[in-house]
RNA sequence: GCGAUCGUGGUGAAGUGGUUAACACAUCUGGCUGUGAACCAGACAUUCGUGGUUUCGAUUCCCAUCGUUCGCCCCA
């Protein structure tokens, strides 16, 4: 019987792999526009890692991970999100020595979470993001918050909604939770379960609950405003003001809390929604950290990250049609013709590879027919007939696919011909779309 | 973890307790020995996700299982 793909595991092939691509160089350069460069790390890491990181509390650690053992009966994880293990890597190689802050991490690469799939939510999936580590300012908070909005703007998107909400310092974040389990021990009895299980877990987390009758109950809940200390107010002050000022637009959203546990003072969201009504939920994430360093074994340092699920940003730029010149090609496609020396064919589809164009032969001679649907199908730009007259005379007949004009060019010529050729094609093509 | 939905060729799909399992597109061959259309004639599912049950007989009813898609929870 057949073997099929994991359950919320997808293959992408060939031309598809075009659009992921173009997403992930643009990615990745923006990053680099603000000075962060990649940190590789490993897929696999000890379970460890994320229970003490992500947090127990968490649904990720509780119900989420692919853990197993190994052979060593090591307790290993498919890692859930990339933040723990670019921090570990930052306190194994002990980056921080230098006192070089901030230090400054981009990542992408797969992610694993065990969740039932669904539009925009798969078991395997990648994600793209950086980590800023040592400086502790609003300064750099803003930085990654304005990072993610300009990488989503080199994907060509309008109308992102930001989301931002403060969590407070620890000292805000301990009075308010203490407050918000107050207030909820007594309405709880008219909740659903999850927030029961909620109250006694992490009480913040009531808050984006969206079941109708504890919506009510939520509206009259402390709010986390009234609890922040003067530092946390003021610093939350000056990022929306900074932000305001970089004419980033933004909603503020009380309720907006984060389902990882190592959160505090500004978090924030990307949401994007299309012009037929679908979300897919956040595109991106992020939020700054206290105390996730220390966690790992480091020394005391914050640090700001985000992060955004590559399909997900996939679904919307393929829908939206947000880049347009994602398409494949080739160069020229090449025909033998009757039965011509298909070696002698062969030898000059070699050659053109090693000019460095892309191109294609017909291993075998067809009906033009064919051959010339075969082209088509492949996006080819030229066309290069190969038949005993060719041979004979060394020359080529090349056909522009496009125009249909035909020419015949000296073996001896091709180089040059080709290299005007192809560049005056791209420049027609580009100049009618 | 819960709820719903759907699984028939390379693709889109119709259909029925007993059929040669429709139709369309794609592909291949020939009509047409070197120029992409159209047309015509052919070819193309040892079979209807997998396993089991009922039945003289199952792609069809039933059960289970795996998977798809979507929602809840949660998340990127």
């Amino acid at each position: 019987m057949e073997v099929k793909p994991v359950k919320g595991t997808h293959d992408i092939l060939g031309a598809d792999i075009i659009l992921y691509q173009r997403i992930e160089d643009a990615l990745a350069k923006t990053a680099h526009t603000y000075g962060y460069l990649e940190f590789r790390t490993p897929i696999i890491e000890h379970t460890e890692l994320f229970s003490r990181s992500v947090g127990d509390s968490s649904d990720i650690v509780r119900k989420e991970m692919y853990t197993f053992l190994d052979k060593g009966n090591r307790s290993l994880t498919l890692r859930p999100e990339l933040t723990a293990g670019i921090i570990r890597t930052i306190v194994n190689n002990k980056l921080y020595a230098s006192q070089d802050f901030p230090i400054k991490a981009s990542y992408i690469g797969p992610a694993f979470r065990y969740e039932r799939p669904q539009a925009g939510r798969f078991r395997q999936f990648s994600q793209f993001g950086v980590e800023a580590v040592g400086l502790d300012s609003h300064l750099i908070d803003v930085e990654v918050i304005s990072l993610g909005y300009n990488a989503l703007k080199s994907l060509n998107f309008i109308d992102i909604t930001l989301k931002i909400n403060t969590l407070g310092d620890d000292e805000s974040r301990n009075n308010y939770r203490e407050a918000l389990r107050a207030y909820f021990s007594e309405h709880i009895k008219d909740m659903c379960s999850d927030c029961k299980e909620r109250l006694k877990i992490n009480p913040l987390r009531i808050l984006d609950c969206k079941v109708e009758e504890d919506q009510k109950i939520i509206k009259q809940a402390p709010r986390i405003q009234d609890y922040l200390t003067s530092d946390s107010k003021e610093r939350f002050s000056k990022t929306v003001n900074l932000l305001d000022s970089l004419k980033i637009k933004f909603d503020l959203d009380e309720n907006l809390v984060r389902g990882l546990d190592y959160y505090s003072e500004v978090v924030f969201e990307y949401h994007y929604i299309s012009r037929d009504g679908k979300s897919f939920g956040a595109l991106g994430a992020g939020g700054h950290y206290s105390h996730l360093v220390e966690e790992l074994g480091g020394p005391n340092l914050a640090g700001v990250g985000l992060s955004f699920g590559i399909e997900r940003l996939a679904q919307v730029v393929e829908n939206e049609k947000l880049l347009f010149d994602a398409f494949p090609f080739l160069a020229f496609y090449i025909m033998p013709i009757g039965d011509v020396n298909i070696e002698k064919v062969y030898e000059l589809n070699e050659k053109i590879h090693r000019l460095g164009y892309p191109s294609e032969m017909a291993y075998e001679s067809k009906s033009l027919k064919a051959l010339f649907k075969k082209a088509e199908k492949r996006s080819a730009l030229f066309a290069i007939l190969i038949g005993d007259e060719e041979l004979e005379k060394e020359v080529l007949t090349i056909k522009n696919l496009r125009t249909k004009e035909q020419t015949s060019v000296a073996l001896a010529d091709f180089d040059n011909v080709a290299n005007n050729i192809v560049e005056e094609e791209l420049v027609e093509l580009n100049e009618e779309r």
